[in-house]
DNA sequence: ATTATAACCTAAAACGTTTCGGGTGTCAAA
DNA sequence: TTTGACACCCGAAACGTTTTAGGTTATAAT
């Protein structure tokens, strides 16, 4: 059996009450009883009983994430880093993490939300990849439940979130491939069902708009943001017959698909096609070749949300309620000029 | 204000007990009352507060995992996949997953699994990654905590794990390489202090000396499980006088170094040099090459070890207590016979 | 000698649920 | 009419805390 603050108060002869108000710093308890409470729950071994405080205190200092996973060999490093940022920033500021790990858009995962709110399993929830019909967060500001979004959501609800600005990092990254020469430049982006997915895309027509480039449908694939998917998409761009001489990918991991395609192709990256990726997971730096991407500090993303909504439990104002981070083009060697055996660089000039 | 029990029952001039007892569905409610009940709870929305059940049953229904993390730019597919298992079954099962992110081996680690054990944050706890002088499992077993471990330890204490038999499957990696006429194999490990590392290793030893062929320390490489680590020990064997024709890796990431640094090199992997991994993580199969690698079921891994516990925590003896589940070899494009213009080629011979 | 103040302590209520040990009323059997 | 059995319901205790609202004693001020 545990010790519990009745045992201390019976061997010290106190109450249960001056017992929890020395181990609570209360002014009102005598400096030697404090010392004597202090000593006896060390020797005892004495620890709350943490649910019997959240149940008084009515708060559980939990927050929570789902995080969609699509089929069971799912592993997006994206999500490891986010969650190592979530996770390290909870625990510096003593709250709990429960983690759920739902398929997007279900009736499971609708039932986790349901859980966790209606339940009072967590105090507040951190919602990633916003979608671009959220019942999610359509059911939060609903209920009025308190939480932070990473990602930016297309109807007129007002609730705090951090996003990066999608549009920005792709039109850099598409003005990189064009000031490289590129003219024929496909994209393969996420599902359209994802806002990044969106505002990605949007940044990449932008670009091309601005030069006047034509923007062509079969240039324009959706993966589903895995090597797999970026590999197929790859795949058939490259058997065109006017392939590309650069591909956008709408997350890393596609972009790594696409290199793997290309290779097999016995295309040299960055020389006979470039590509250029989204995210900056650990991973593309050490790639081969390395991949030029737009890089989002996933990790401090994932810290900085957490703060949001924990400063938010407390009650504290949030300075800014909608923050919107720019990202930043990391030129690696997976982008150079159209090379001289390019099929389609004449039409370039 | 939610809706307790409390507010059913005075609506219908019920008790406290019987609204309780009816939603519990005990026998000794009149089906007329149920029926009222559960129809009130309905139309006012009722959802019992986890907490006070938490109290009252004295158990959590949630169980816990610490993430072993190094550092902030953490990634490991792998714990992605093995989340996903866990998750998915801890839902399955209607439990709670809650999760910490530690650096391994740290006063951090250390105090988050006090934090959950002796707060009864959970009612039990998932291991990953045993290492060798594993005070977590120590501290668990000393103190007669449930848990179940992924991998298992040196020491001689009985507490229930699943382990993957690493040295077997080394030892078909390297077998297989030596079939394909190498002999001049590297090894690329895991830091010493984790269990696995040293099953792996040994499997790898064990081959190598079946077939009566040397081991050199000087092929014997230490890596930190990431992309960046196998790169620069790639670099370092590879740059040897006589390099290998072959390197093992002691898991998946340490081979995609492997193959980037082979790659920058000008080595076509599978020809000029074999690599082989261990894990099969999604991204290896799209890789390119693709990657030969010793295949364990990550996702099925999580359920199993999941299931384990939920099993144990519920009273019922384990069927089998300590399991040890056998790797397969997945031969795919990155291993094959030493080429032609391997310098150590005719040392083969 | 009274009153105010301060220092220290505590009984009891509360958090929302489940469970224990009856209690009441009805009906059938004796 | 009593007795038992049964069906149905309920008060109170319990889970382990924190908080509320004092209570007691000693000391200082009047």
């Amino acid at each position: 059996m545990p010790v519990i603050l009745k045992d201390i108060a019976a061997r010290l002869n106190l109450s249960v009450t001056t017992v929890s108000r020395a181990l609570g710093g209360y002014p009102d308890v005598a400096a030697e009883t404090r010392e004597r409470v202090l000593q006896a729950a060390e020797e005892m071994g004495y620890h709350p009983d943490v649910t019997a405080q959240r149940l008084q205190k009515r708060r559980t200092d939990t927050i929570g994430l789902v995080i969609p996973t699509s089929g069971p060999r799912f592993s997006d490093p994206y999500f490891t880093e986010l969650l190592a940022g979530v996770g390290n920033e909870t625990a510096r500021q003593q709250f709990e993490l429960l983690i759920a790990t739902r398929p997007p858009d279900t009736p499971e995962e609708r039932e986790t939300y349901e859980r966790m709110v209606q339940g009072h399993r967590v105090d507040g929830l951190l919602v990633a990849r916003t979608r671009r019909r959220d019942e999610r967060i359509a059911f939060l500001c609903g209920n009025g439940f308190p939480f932070v979004a990473f990602g930016r959501w297309g109807e007129e609800l007002d609730f705090p979130y951090l996003d990066v600005d999608g549009q920005a990092g792709m039109d850099q990254a598409t003005q990189h491939l064009i000031n490289l020469g590129h003219r024929r430049i496909a994209y393969i982006g996420a599902p359209r069902e994802l806002m990044f997915a969106h505002f990605r895309l949007g940044g990449y027509r932008q670009a091309m708009e601005r030069h006047g480039l034509p923007i062509e449908d079969g240039l324009i694939a959706v993966g589903d943001l895995t090597q797999k998917g970026g590999y197929e998409e790859a795949q058939r761009l490259l058997g065109l017959k006017v392939p590309p001489t650069a591909i956008l990918a709408g997350n890393d991991l596609t972009a790594l698909g696409v290199i793997s395609a290309a290779q097999e192709r016995g295309l040299e990256v960055g020389r006979d096609l470039s590509v250029v990726g989204f995210d900056d997971i650990p991973q593309v730096e050490h790639a081969h070749p390395s991949l030029t991407t737009v890089s989002q500090p996933i990790y401090d993303i994932g810290v900085t949300i957490c703060r949001m909504l924990i400063q938010l439990l407390q009650g504290e104002e949030l300075t800014e309620r909608q923050v919107l981070w720019q990202p930043e083009l990391v030129v690696r060697s997976s982008s150079g000029p159209p090379g001289p055996g390019t099929v389609s660089r004449d039409l370039a000039k």
